[in-house]
DNA sequence: CTGTTAGCGCTTTCAG
DNA sequence: CTGAAAGCGCTAACAG
């Protein structure tokens, strides 16, 4: 039924067609400025009629420039990433750059296969929360041009989320109702995240006078904070969790065991994936996805355009989102 | 700090280090099977040493093929497509293809403008739940091989998800379970998908003896879930929901009403998109995302390979997942 | 302002 | 089994 792509025509046939030489057309489209106006008129009406579009290949071959960049994140399916993914490619996209995706699968040795897949047809690569060790990432460093996001390298340029900011707000705010004691439940120990979280709900839980016990939960996931919700010393009245799907957890589970949220206990999630979706809604920490993303492809781009990578260290700060998950502490 | 990308290593070089000519040294890639053993090897080992990777844009130019094809989604951010992107990410991953996604922002002038830039530099494009009119589409299509996954065009290669099998599960369940009067809440009405799951509850409702009212919202939302559950005409013990959103929506405004959810009240939702993620649990009816996105890929190389694109239409049937939103009607 | 020429890195006949 | 030569479509000197 349908035949093969009809090969498209190239710069030969519009100049014929246009009367002019091929760099003539080649100007036309890349510096028309050094053209008589009527000439780029009469040729970009000639490639219009014939349907022409450059072919990228041959560009990208002559130039040695993609016009194209990678992002590469670890699971597709967490919400964390589609908001960067999103906010990355329509700025891609706006610049004329086509972007190419990779999902790592949670995967080390499977993310630097997909760099290097990338790193012969692109200019640049967005890494996201990259789980490659640090000599892994430089190896691919040196491969071709890259910006980390919440990755902190020193010597590579890289866009961090500070949820710190938004954690250190919502200590405040327990503080604020009443709360004298909360506790964290930790996401993965060695994430540069989780450090930012935990050591920020510390400090300002001290500086605010009050006791913040911590939990651990093996993997940032819905079963581990149901888990978690189990394990609550006595004593807390509020809980900030490393993200919002434990945040969801602990909710499920005070809600197994006849605990009213807010009214009897107080939750903070992070990274404000679950929207107003829950029941109670959650309050919980921006996490500036999109902005991380737009961020990273900016910076990128112009360090491209600068034909030099820095040592950039982007750092983006957070707030605190009041939705229905907190109240004052009951009797206080 | 960083430099610019390094220079990576061209066929000339690996072919003067191993000592044969550049021909060589493609086919010890591309046909070993026409080489001597020993020269292939000597080939494979120069182009590690040397760090060779080819350059997919030559390759390009030359052979016309790309080795890339892209997936184009309205909306990243709906939980119903990454797990598409990724099976498909995945799939073609394994076939050493590189995927450029585009996200249409649930725009048809933007989702055009994004099909044209790839067609110039891809294989072939799958098309995810487009929101182009078929004109469009037609348009596409002679631009560059393409498969849709959810949309119906006679003459297309198309992979649909039949949400209508699992949705007369659903109504069979609620009807074994007592409820003898139930609600179905309309999607998007001119949707391929909307129409394929209210007319199969509607068809199966009749088969089993019970009576079915229709309720519509204007946008499937966990919003317009939550206005339609205050529209529910007397009488129904039961609710299905276009989508999972809907369904979340659906039950948020019961628990404002303190109506039980299922004891007094059930509810099914639709693509299984929001997983067990709520509370009570969520029966809904599996959407097949991975299995369409895997497939349309494996549709879309094969039918690259033959060189043309046939009229397929391949149907994907879903069931009905069991979890706690469903229970016997109270009394029953 | 416009054209001529050369060549990016690769694959593919065609000859050995 | 291996090599020489041509050329994919484009752009970037270099001349007019």
């Amino acid at each position: 039924m349908k035949k093969d792509k009809a090969k498209q025509p190239n710069i030969t046939e519009v100049a014929k067609a246009a009367n002019v030489s091929r760099t003539t057309v080649s100007r036309a489209f890349n510096n028309p400025e050094l053209l008589a106006k009527e000439t780029v008129q009469r040729v970009l009406q000639a490639a219009e009629n014939l349907g022409y579009a450059s072919n990228h290949a041959a560009r990208a071959l002559r130039t040695g420039r993609f016009g194209n960049i990678a992002i590469i994140v670890p699971d597709i399916e967490n919400p964390f990433f589609p908001p960067v993914i999103r906010a990355a490619q329509s700025r891609a996209d706006a610049a004329g750059v086509c972007v190419f995706l990779g999902d790592a699968d949670e995967n080390a040795a499977r993310e630097e296969l997909l760099f290097s897949k990338f790193a012969s047809q692109v200019d640049g690569i967005v890494l996201v929360s990259s789980r490659m060790s640090q000599a892994q990432i430089l190896r691919c460093a040196s491969l071709c041009p890259l910006v980390l996001i919440n990755r902190d390298i020193k010597g590579l340029p890289r866009v961090l989320i500070d949820s710190g900011t938004g954690i250190a707000a919502a200590v405040r705010h327990l503080a604020a109702e009443g709360h004298r004691h909360i506790v964290y439940v930790n996401g993965p120990i060695n994430s540069w995240s989780n450090q930012q979280r935990s050591e920020s709900a510390r400090e300002e839980a001290h500086r605010c006078g009050i006791t913040i016990d911590t939990l651990s939960v093996p993997r940032p996931t819905y079963a581990a904070g149901k888990h978690a919700a189990t394990l609550f010393p006595q004593g807390p009245t509020a809980a900030i969790a490393f993200d919002d799907l434990v945040a969801q957890g602990l909710m499920a589970m005070l809600a197994e065991q006849k605990i009213k949220v807010p009214a009897a206990f107080s939750i903070v999630g992070c990274d404000d994936v679950l929207g107003e979706y829950l029941f109670p809604t959650l309050t919980t920490v921006s996490s500036r996805t999109a902005d991380a993303g737009k961020s990273a492809v900016d910076l990128l781009l112009n360090l491209l355009q600068e034909g030099e990578m820095r040592d950039v260290r982007y750092l983006l700060d957070t707030e605190l989102i009041l939705r229905n998950s907190t109240a004052p502490r009951a009797g206080s």
